[in-house]
RNA sequence: GGGCCUGUGGCUUAGCCAGGAUAGAGCGCCGGGCUUCUAACCCGGAUGUCGGGGGUUCGAAUCCCUCCAGGCCCGCCA
């Protein structure tokens, strides 16, 4: 009810003022809704606030529109009060499954997230990429778009002929129960450990990059059966995150089909590419510097040109292109979007998140200085049994297990999609386990908390007398779902939800903890398992949303 | 050196893009609350020059300038 009442407040609010965006805000502690328009128009009319808000409140109150609200000039605002009916709608919206959801839209999205170079396991920084690209994708699905969501595997790059290299020269036998991922890590490493030693190792590592891009069947298989080693170990990962993507998209697939040949091809007519040897476009009249590197000089494309045939295939495939990419990629971000400019084809909306580091400093998978996501999944799974264990000694070992492996995720998960993309973070073992307050286990427990009142409860006849404080502010954080929901999607900020459900489940334990559900009588008790069970329906899909489990016990 | 991002109580963080009514939370600290719907909870208290300075404005955490601090980028790597 809240979108829909900001809206008609707007309308009658441009109706009155003749401004066609007219400042409307939340009315914080002072009203439900509240503009502070009177101050835009004292200069013009030569009038003190006060007066024009005044003068604006009898011109509202006269509407037709506004009738269910109560509206009053405070000073130089205006406020808006709803009543009854605003609860009693939202309620019987709340109570509906599916509530907050967004009828389709016509517009098809491809979200490109994670994508991480595939020499190594996914570790704590990769995975904040995971965690807002699938929140983004859940946000756009409830949102009503269809969305395709896409890791785009880097199957060509040095970082894989090291691994290549490493595989052929130095032996890597299989160690028992030992993932894929955590297996070319070690490699990798090893590798990188010879190269240092011994440099001269590059131009090997060199020829087997200028083979495979030849396409030499050989070579092509070698990078192949790496790759797919690390990927295995990838997929198991993104699983246990509950992060889905409905394809993976290979590099060199953009070489063999020849879509990089062909972009080359257009890019060289222009009058900003310039052939040295090298091949490079100049975006300097986009205000770009640097030189953007597409071909070497042996004639072999750098990973530059492969994204940009990658970039125009998803923009003339979707009608909107979405990455989410790390801060480090910010330059090569707009050297991509000017280029695609140049060409005249559809330009990605990019995310950038800043970077997650160790307390000891920045990680790196060549050094074998990470987190990796799996030893991070399983040591907060053992705390979560732990916990789960140390409060419900009624269930057996296997129900403790799925309850922490649930609690784990939702500890992860939130506690990454929480914090605004645009700050870097430092990793914490202590905050990564703590399930209390501001966590995605506390937005659970309030969740099983509800559903356990509803299942002692029976059933009941809906009811929407709602009386007390925290009834009412309940209902009225319920209102504000869908609102929630199109503001994470129109600003691409999946963080917004995860603050959204937070204040849900502390206004739903401030309710809980004064007003008694199963003990009140007659319609009291009915308005309040209605509230409940429309809390309830608003939690879980906010959860869902952040791709967290709605426990109904815990 | 240049570019981008960040700086909010001891620590973590929301609010900043679309400036307004006493700057919200959590952790930690102090004091309370389980014979009552799951205490992974709730209530109360102490703690803030919103990095510093200047400016715009009736009004600035929010916009502009500048300085300081931290992160990231500036490869014929990805």
């Amino acid at each position: 009810m809240y979108l829909e009442t900001f809206d008609a407040i707007s309308r009658a609010l441009a109706a009155a003022t003749g401004i066609a965006k007219p400042h409307l805000t939340d009315g914080g502690a002072h009203a439900d809704f509240a503009s502070t328009v009177a101050f835009d128009l004292a200069k013009e009319r030569k009038m003190p606030p006060a007066k024009i808000a005044a003068e604006l409140v009898e011109i509202l109150r006269a509407g037709p529109d506004l009738r269910n609200i109560r509206i009053e000039a405070l000073g130089p605002y205006i406020n808006f009060h709803t009543g009854s009916g605003y609860t009693s709608e939202t309620l019987a919206r709340a109570i509906l499954p599916g509530y907050g959801s967004f009828p389709p839209q016509p517009v098809k999205i491809v979200l490109e997230h994670t994508s991480a170079n595939p020499n190594g396991p996914l570790h704590v920084g990769h995975i904040r990429n995971t965690v807002i690209g699938d929140t983004l994708a859940r946000l756009f699905r409830k949102a009503g778009h269809t969305i395709e969501v896409q890791y785009y595997v880097n199957d060509m790059g040095r970082q894989i002929a090291i691994v290549v290299w490493g595989f052929t020269h130095l032996g890597s036998d299989r160690r028992e129960g030992e993932k894929g991922d955590h297996r070319v890590a070690r490699v990798y490493i090893a590798a990188n450990r010879e190269i240092e030693r011994d440099p001269g190792i590059v131009s090997e590592v060199d020829r087997f990059m200028q083979e495979v891009e030849r396409g030499d069947a050989k070579t092509v298989s070698l990078f192949r059966k790496a790759v797919d080693e690390c990927l295995g170990g990838f997929r198991e990962t993104l699983a246990a995150l509950n992060a889905r993507h409905d394809r993976f998209v290979w590099e060199s697939d953009f070489i063999r089909n020849g879509d990089t040949s062909r972009v080359i091809a257009r890019l060289i007519h222009l009058p900003e590419c310039h052939d040295d040897g090298k091949l490079w476009i100049d975006l300097s009249d986009a205000g770009i510097g640097k030189e953007y590197v597409l071909r070497r000089s042996d004639g072999t494309t750098v990973y530059a040109a492969r994204d940009l045939a990658y970039h125009t295939w998803k923009g003339r495939n979707f009608d909107r292109v979405i990455d989410v990419l790390g801060a480090d990629h910010k330059l090569i971000g707009s050297q991509l979007i000017a280029t695609l400019r140049l060409l005249g084809e559809n330009t990605p909306e990019i995310i950038h998140f800043e970077f997650v580091s160790l307390p000891e400093g920045a990680m790196s998978t060549r050094a074998g200085k990470f987190i990796s996501a799996d030893e991070l999944i399983e040591e907060v799974t053992r705390r979560a049994y732990d916990e789960v264990t140390a409060r419900r000694d009624d269930l057996d070992g296997q129900a403790r297990q799925a309850i922490a492996r649930s609690v784990a995720l939702a500890a992860i998960r939130y506690d990454i999609v929480r914090v605004s993309p645009e700050k870097s973070t430092v990793f914490d073992w202590e905050e990564a386990l703590d399930f209390e307050r501001q966590s995605g286990p506390y937005i659970q427990y309030a969740h099983a908390r509800a559903c356990s009142i509803l299942e002692k409860a029976g059933d009941f006849t809906p009811a929407f007398a709602l009386a007390m404080e925290s009834e009412i502010a309940l209902a009225r954080h319920i209102a504000k779902f869908p609102w929630a929901i199109r503001s994470a999607v129109r600003d691409l900020r999946p963080h917004l939800i995860a603050t959204y459900a937070r204040e849900l489940a502390d206004l739903f334990n401030v309710f809980y903890q004064f007003e008694p559900v199963l003990k009140s009588q007659g319609e009291t008790r009915a308005s309040r398992l209605t509230l409940v069970l429309a809390t309830k329906n608003t939690l879980k899909e906010a959860l869902e949303t952040l791709g967290i489990e709605a426990l109904a016990t815990m």
